[in-house]
DNA sequence: GTAGGGTTAG
């Protein structure tokens, strides 16, 4: 308990005045109150504002009572349950104090208990108001709980708070959260008035779950609408969305912007643009990133360790991983992926080994099936396969389709049939196996001449109606992103870029380049084989950026899926005959081609 | 009578 008496001498001292003073009314004294309950900055002094209002008689007024609910709720040092224990002594509690209580629970993310006393109110017969309608949808965001979101839209339109724009955007920002992508929009295009909140939902709705063409849509409708201020948590996500696109310009924009508004970047705003410029090619950019920052953490070590892995600087990025250590950071997960990859990039298969110990006995980071994926790759990369082979076999964890298609593509490379055939049976088997795998089955037969399988391997494919998943490659010109599919015809100005391939394929000639139509499954014939090859979309989008890029200038390129052998070539040679540096970034790793070869070594 | 919505990295 409180000892009221012993407390008066130390604080408070202003309360006093009320008693002292009779010409203050009861209304002045409630709002002094209630601004020296707002000052209290612990939960020790609150506890003594509290029973100042006790010994006062003061408490008795709902607006002290609610304000102490309000304070205790949401302030730093607040608690919850002793909020709520002053919010059960209040006789008849309003929407005020009901509000801050749910308010308080979502803070807490004790988002259940949010929705009871929301119940609670109901049932007690108090209207919500304009102000209960976001702070519920949070929860329901956050929970997340479609139904009951959908629930609180339904009730919010009925009592006439449809319009109002906080509840708009905490819809737009509810539907989201609940994957219902659809729904999110449709509230968002009925809004009549919009603020920065709304359009800030709606990009992190569409960057939660990976639609980055769409983030940069809405961005770009934002400015042009005039809401346009860079915000530091919008921003950040056009980072991220110019990442997974490989929009460079785009994104060093977006640097610019955040440069102009922001007095300084954080931690979280510095590592996605260096993971930004490192994974669209721009390996130095985000170095220098890297070496000026201020405040490093476990993610940005993470980030430029994997990005080094990435452009095949395995050496430096080991190099990196060391210097984590020596600054006291524990590697994580994604940091071992990183070292991991990093060796079997730089071929250094004892070393691998050597962390992949490591990591389990002095980092107790348990393996996953991505460590186990680097580990094959990196034995598979150096022609032990049976070892690689032995590993999946013995490996705690269910193998996955990446597991046997790592191992595939290494026998690819190194041919060997046997434990080929095996990867590949294993594929078929999975619900995941693919036309792709078919087509390295069928490279590896044709290698060794077995023209029979090839023709087996190839009729199997057919039959089982495997359809090769659309390949797409991305390239950014004057900061819009292009997109290309295989075979299609239906971009604009597609004529000069058949034309423009079409002179590619003379020039190629006389380098001594051949289509590989081996890569080619469909049952056609030769001159349709070397037709869809020729329209690879990794051809049509250096064909296009040819055309549309001043000459010398670099190119690059984002893919979907790995490059077929033939487009490898095909870019080594083009690198070399046009005199550009082409930087190709597949699901993988970056293939820098210039004056005719890769970086990736062939072992791409 | 008081308060509120969106808020970020691999």
């Amino acid at each position: 308990m409180i000892k009221v008496t012993a407390l008066q001498n130390h604080f408070l001292i202003p309360l006093d005045d009320f008693t002292q003073n009779p010409d203050c009314n009861f209304r002045g004294r409630e709002q002094e109150c209630v601004s020296l309950i707002k000052k209290c900055k612990s939960l020790e002094e609150f506890k003594q504002a509290h029973a100042q209002t006790l010994k006062l008689g003061i408490f008795w007024s709902s607006f002290v009572a609610s304000n102490l609910v309000a304070t205790c709720a949401l302030s730093n040092w607040g608690s919850m349950d002793y909020a709520c224990s002053i919010f059960r002594q209040i006789e008849e509690p309003g929407s005020f104090a009901f509000n801050h209580m749910i308010r308080g629970h979502v803070k807490d993310m004790n988002l259940e208990q949010a929705l009871q006393v929301f119940d609670e109110m109901l049932e007690c017969g108090v209207e919500p108001d304009n102000f209960t309608y976001p702070t519920l949808l949070k929860a329901c965001a956050n929970l997340p709980a479609l139904k009951e979101g959908k629930q609180v839209h339904g009730h919010s339109v009925k009592l006439g708070f449809g319009d109002d724009l906080f509840v708009q955007n905490s819809l737009v920002n509810m539907y989201g959260k609940c994957g219902e992508i659809s729904l999110s929009c449709a509230v968002f295009d009925k809004m009549v008035q919009r603020s920065v909140a709304s359009w800030s939902a709606l990009i992190a709705a569409h960057a939660s779950l990976g639609m980055w063409g769409k983030c940069l849509e809405i961005f770009r409708g934002m400015s042009s609408e005039g809401c346009w201020r860079a915000e530091e948590s919008i921003l950040v996500n056009v980072v991220s969305a110019c990442t997974h696109l490989g929009a460079l310009d785009l994104g060093r924009c977006t640097h610019g912007s955040l440069l102009r508004t922001m007095s300084g970047l954080n931690v979280v705003v510095e590592t996605s643009l260096m993971d930004m410029y490192v994974k669209c090619g721009s390996l130095n950019k985000g170095l220098f990133l890297f070496q000026r920052m201020i405040e490093k953490n476990q993610m940005s070590y993470g980030v430029m360790i994997s990005g080094l892995a990435m452009h095949g600087q395995g050496r430096e990025a080991l190099k990196l991983f060391n210097e984590m250590l020596e600054q006291g950071l524990k590697p994580d997960d994604v940091a071992y992926v990183g070292v991991l990859s990093a060796c079997s990039h730089a071929g250094l298969v004892e070393e691998g080994l050597k962390y992949f110990g490591r990591m389990k006995l002095e980092h107790e980071v348990v393996p996953t099936v991505q460590h186990y994926g680097c580990i094959v790759d990196l034995l598979g990369r150096v022609g032990k396969l049976k070892e690689a082979y032995e590993l999946i076999k013995i490996i705690s964890i269910e193998p996955n389709e990446v597991l046997w298609r790592t191992l595939l593509n290494a026998c690819r490379v190194h041919q060997n049939v046997a434990i080929g055939e095996v990867a590949a049976r294993e594929l078929s088997l999975s619900d995941s196996g693919n036309a792709g795998d078919y087509v390295v089955l069928s490279n590896l037969y044709a290698q060794s001449h077995s023209w029979r399988d090839v023709a087996k391997t190839r009729k199997e494919m057919m039959c089982k109606g495997f359809i090769q998943t659309p390949g797409f490659s991305l390239v950014e010109m004057k900061r819009k992103v292009y997109r290309f599919v295989s075979q299609d015809v239906s971009f604009p100005k597609c004529d000069g870029i058949y034309e423009m391939i079409h002179q590619m394929e003379w020039q190629l000639k006389f380098e001594g380049y051949s289509p590989d139509t081996s890569v080619v499954l469909h049952d056609v014939d030769e001159g349709e084989k070397r037709r869809r090859l020729s329209s690879h979309s990794q051809k049509l989008a250096i064909a296009f950026a040819l055309i549309h890029s001043s000459q010398g200038s670099p190119i690059r390129i984002v893919r979907n899926i790995r490059m077929c052998s033939d487009c490898h070539t095909y870019t080594k040679l083009i690198s070399s005959i046009y005199d550009r540096e082409i930087t190709v970034r597949d699901r993988n790793q970056f293939h820098h081609f210039k004056d005719g070869t890769c970086s990736c070594r062939d072992c791409g």
